[in-house]
DNA sequence: CGCATACTTGAGCCGAATCAATTGGCGTGG
DNA sequence: CCACGCCAATTGATTCGGCTCAAGTATGCG
């Protein structure tokens, strides 16, 4: 099997051999991890820098006994720990939700590849820049959505994601967060949650059992969270949802291009 | 006049004069805007990365005609723009609030800079990386904080910024936010924003007389807010004003030292 | 002086939090 | 195979922080 990397850096342009090598290296160690356990805690040191190679895994601190704030959920293929780089203890608890496969590799390894290839690098930039548009959009629903607009602007995100992460179905998909990670991160109550996800259920727009989840109603969602793809790097192949129903003066907004790394 | 991102760079580390020059040339560009003026709306072409050389500018995005998210302040020293290097249109507004002086350079000037000097490429992550976890403390905020919580909590973070960037006295500076703009970033309405900080101004927190901005009462703000400064790189010298009303058990959380660059 | 743009204050309402209790699945051990 | 306990999900009742609407006050500026 090879590197998740590799697949996703193919998703912006083709890789040299060298190039492709220079991934591998990122790979080579692989840890595993069962649910629940914390990767890399808070005040530990923070001089690996990690790739999630498998499993659902959460950056997130214990504000209080019973306050958590969770910052970012990371998948297959995401990168964690590049913003804890320059400090000396690392700021945030990094937790495995699922059982996980991690990369973990030292930070100097980013400098050699860097220097190595111009591509890598740039390519590397556009990933970390997608992920700060991710934080952007969710600090939108944190400030300014309803607790409705949140879970659907959250599960689009995520269904899309993993779509782009080699998930071959965008409407069907395994979701183990529980309802309380949701509340921690999208800053509700697990109770409102519970209560706005049914909501969503009852209305039909999605459905789940146990922890697979399906979107019943792609555009209706997309509609309620008014979702806008682009900080996604998302190809337009990946859009066919939004045909349907689609007399919609604010579909043009979402109607992008992808915007090619160079 | 020098360049305010030597100022900077040197605060983690002395700068060969080769580096110097690396950095001055990024501001090479100067442009000055008048407040309100818009530096580079969403959607524009955003080859560009932008330093702050002069005044208050915000990033933001205007979601409906009366409805916007502002996701930072950008101050004297601060970047704006990398966030956004891969896409080909901006996502985001990046507006001047004050009359300021911004310094634009092609995104290319990073490339080199980081292949001449290891050093300023590891400082220039670690500003990223602390401009980062401004963005998670923000979000802590929005999530799970109260208004007042949370405004105490900016007030304080905008207070050090500034006396980090070189603003003499970290307890007097100017604050040219309006209560609507603090309301977009804090995820509150202006109407609320109003209340609560009138309410700290009434306990004698703070004071303010037009766009002047006092803290009265340092520590009281910075148990409010549970502000942990060390996100911020910040060295111990800073940090007088916890001294007096010391006998407070959670006060050792935050009397922690600057984590070194490397 | 008159208009515009903040800021301020009050009244009423609503979304979401909190508190509390119940349900249902699931693993463990008897 | 059932009893027990645990934990997530669910549901109801109540409270509250913050929003909206609306009116009034500064302050500044052409």
């Amino acid at each position: 099997m090879g590197s998740c990397m590799v697949g996703r850096f193919r998703h912006y342009f083709s890789l040299t051999p060298e190039e492709e090598n220079l991934l591998l290296r990122l790979e080579e160690k692989q840890i595993e991890y069962r649910a629940g356990e914390t990767i890399r805690a808070k005040g530990e040191n923070c001089d690996d820098i990690y790739i999630v190679r498998d499993g659902w895994t959460i950056i997130s601190t214990q504000l209080d006994k019973d306050v958590r704030s969770i910052f970012d959920v990371r998948l297959n293929g995401d990168i964690a720990g590049i913003g804890e780089i320059s400090f000396e203890h690392a700021l945030y608890d990094f937790i495995a939700l699922t059982d996980a496969v991690i990369c973990p590799f030292p930070r100097d390894h980013l400098s050699t590849l860097f220097r190595e290839s111009e591509a890598l690098a740039r390519t590397f930039y556009t990933i970390l820049s997608r992920d700060q548009s991710l934080l952007y959009e969710r600090f939108i629903s944190l400030g300014r959505r309803t607790a409705l607009e949140k879970l659907a602007h959250f599960i689009i995100e995520i269904s899309m994601r993993l779509q782009m992460s080699g998930h071959a179905i965008s409407d069907h998909f395994p979701f183990p967060l529980r309802q309380d990670d949701l509340a921690d991160l999208l800053g509700l109550s697990a109770v409102h949650v519970n209560r706005s996800m049914n909501e969503l259920k009852r209305h039909g727009y999605i459905a789940y059992d146990k922890h697979e989840f399906v979107i019943r109603e792609y555009d209706r969602l997309l509609r309620i969270a008014d979702f806008n793809p682009q900080f996604l790097h998302t190809p337009q192949t990946h859009w066919h949802h939004q045909k349907k129903d689609g007399a919609d003066g604010a579909d043009g907004a979402w109607r992008s291009k992808l915007a090619p790394p160079r």
